[in-house]
RNA sequence: GUCCCUGUAGUUCAAUGGAUAGAACAGCGGCCUUCUAAGCCGCGGAUGCAGGUUCGAUCCCUGCCGGGGACACCA
């Protein structure tokens, strides 16, 4: 509908141009926007007032006469109202297209094209979560996890071609703490006194793993034997984490990813070879105190980085570059869509600048996931791994459902702070919106199911519950678009609350079943309903129960 | 010290520079002999402070005050 008014406008400005109305008039910049208040119009555009700043003139008047070369098909009336908007009344007729459509379309209603680019699905690579594989997958992996999980249902249904992806930090000195921690926690184990140094991780998943490792006899006190030993340890417990962060992303969180790439096997003789020619074919790094610098203050970054070290290991930036290059060369991907916690802000600037240094400036967005603070009895609870204190998803997860837990990261925009009060969670999970939302698909699912085959008879209105709802269900499509390309995906549950109150209302005022006869008009309201939600919540990866 | 977020109702959060700033929860008062009361109807209640840009600012700019987070030859 928004397009629709829009490609109108556009020929409208144009006829003004042609009649010598206006015949300077450019085609301004308009916002085409939905009613705030339903004593507006079904549709509103602010053209007059963007067209009043151009030619100086009042919005009202400019108004009213743009207002006669409006001529639209389903469109009832248009009307001029201050500050300048105009706004559109569309008619029944309308309203029941609209509505077969749906209809029709029914789970691919919401779709668009917009990742179709010369008949050519884009290519988008998501990654989100990327959680170290040292320590258990907690609270605050909620928000990127499942904020990312949804950009790239969403992308999916406007057409991109979408690859998931979860970057495993393999590689660095975190691997040998690990393995560290879970080896003498080993020992210990076995009754030999051996201290646990402040630095390595503290959790109870260690003694688990310390636990269930087997390891053959080797005898202490050679070197060697206990290098060999680390060496075992190391390969199992980041096996066993690895495949823990899987089993839990796939069962538990219902994140499929299509790629687990891991940051040691970018490492490869062939890759660093041709990074560093590439690097120094390019100009790109120096030498400096027996290090290799990258020129990222060259192209924006605040300074230069350190890409291997003086001992000859190669920096976290370092496995970036050979990571953008593996995407942006190798792949051939076009865009990267890169979920971070907000404590990662620095990567910015730097990734920018390395992107910009090979030439594929612009290609990527980051996404900023500001933490989540923990409350606990009116407390902050502080989370870290080296301390071993945190919660973890799956415990939530356990405790509340998915549903709620989704629901719950999914809702809040995820470049503002929110605190998440575990004690809340816990007692008011009854009344967490997300059950509105299901209940409103579950009540619908059973009238139609008492109703039984429904006649696909005309569409009329009766009362205004029946309009605003299908006024509603006429945006999911623009919302989805929307999503797509702002990555808001708080904008869904926000609908679906939208969505979910208006037919509780029309369920309030319009008997679907009375005196035994079936409404085929209202039946078809609510099955086009049924519809939006649980696509609505497919995209959230939220479930749409049928009963409650 | 530098940089990134952020300050909206009692609470948790919405609002491409536009219309009367929206919900939910909490509070108060109504509605079940008829399709699921996990629902509906009604009542109160908010843009941290000071300037600036604009016809118009919750939104943009500056300063102040408050909250969170980053500033490694760690990953």
């Amino acid at each position: 509908m928004k397009q629709v008014i829009k490609d109108k406008l556009e020929r409208v400005v144009d006829e003004l141009k042609a009649n010598h109305v206006w015949p300077d008039v450019q085609l301004p910049k308009f916002d085409i926007t939905y009613p705030v208040h339903k004593d507006h119009g079904d549709y509103a555009t602010n053209l007059a007032m963007a067209l009043a700043k151009i030619l100086k003139k009042s919005p009202m008047d400019i108004g009213e006469e743009i207002k006669e070369y409006i001529d639209m098909e389903g469109v009832d009336t248009v009307e001029v109202v201050k500050p300048g908007f105009i706004n559109f009344f569309v008619n029944e007729r309308f309203l029941a297209g609209g509505m077969r459509l749906i209809l029709e379309q029914g789970a691919d209603y919401g779709k668009n094209t917009l990742g179709v680019v010369n008949g050519k699905p884009q290519e988008y690579l998501v990654e989100f979560l990327s959680a170290n594989p040292t320590g258990p997958i907690h609270l605050g992996n909620g928000r990127g996890g499942f904020t990312g999980d949804v950009i790239a249902r969403v992308l999916k249904s406007s057409g991109y071609n979408v690859t998931t992806e979860y970057y495993i930090n393999d590689y660095g000195a975190q691997v040998d703490t690990l393995a560290e921690s879970v080896l003498r926690r080993y020992l210990q184990e076995q009754g030999i006194n051996i201290d646990y140094p402040e630095d390595l991780y503290k959790g109870d998943y260690i003694k688990d793993l310390a636990k269930k490792i087997k390891l053959k006899d080797a005898p202490l006190g050679s070197q060697e034997a206990m290098q060999e030993m680390r060496n075992e340890v190391k390969e199992w417990s980041l096996n066993e984490m690895i495949n823990g962060i899987k089993e839990i992303c796939e069962q538990k969180l219902d994140i499929q990813y299509d790629v687990w790439k891991s940051e040691k096997s970018l490492h490869t003789k062939k890759n660093v070879d041709r990074a560093e020619k590439f690097l120094r074919d390019n100009n790109l790094v120096y030498e400096q105190d027996g290090a290799l610098f990258f020129n990222s203050s060259q192209f924006g970054d605040d300074k230069d980085r350190v890409i291997v070290k003086k001992n000859g290991e190669h920096t976290y930036f370092y496995s970036d570059l050979l990571y953008l290059l593996d995407k942006y060369v190798d792949r051939k991907i076009d865009h990267w869509v890169w979920l971070l916690g907000a404590d990662h802000h620095g990567y910015k600037g730097r990734m920018e600048a390395a992107s910009k240094a090979i030439g594929h400036e612009g290609k990527m967005d980051i996404i900023f996931t500001q933490l989540v603070r923990l409350i606990f009895n009116g407390k902050e609870l502080k989370m870290s791994k080296r301390k071993g204190t945190f919660v973890t998803l799956e415990e939530l997860i356990d405790e509340v459902g998915l549903d709620v837990v989704r629901w719950f990261f999914l809702m809040h925009d995820a470049n503002t702070h929110m605190d998440f009060d575990l004690s809340l969670a816990r007692e008011e999970s009854d009344k967490n919106p997300v059950y509105y939302v299901q209940y409103a698909h579950a009540r619908i699912a059973s009238v139609l199911d008492k109703a039984g085959d429904i006649e696909s008879a005309p569409i009329t209105y009766t009362n205004s519950a029946e309009e605003h709802l299908t006024k509603l269900l006429f945006q999911l499509p623009e919302v989805v678009e929307d999503v797509s390309q702002s990555y808001g995906v708080h904008k869904l549950p926000q609908y679906a609350l939208e969505v979910a109150r208006a037919f509780h209302k029309f369920y309030a005022s319009s008997r679907i079943i009375e005196d035994d006869a079936v409404n085929a008009s209202r039946a078809q309201m609510a099955q086009a309903a049924k519809i939006v939600l649980a696509n609505t919540l497919a995209l959230m990866g939220i479930s749409a129960p049928d009963k409650m």
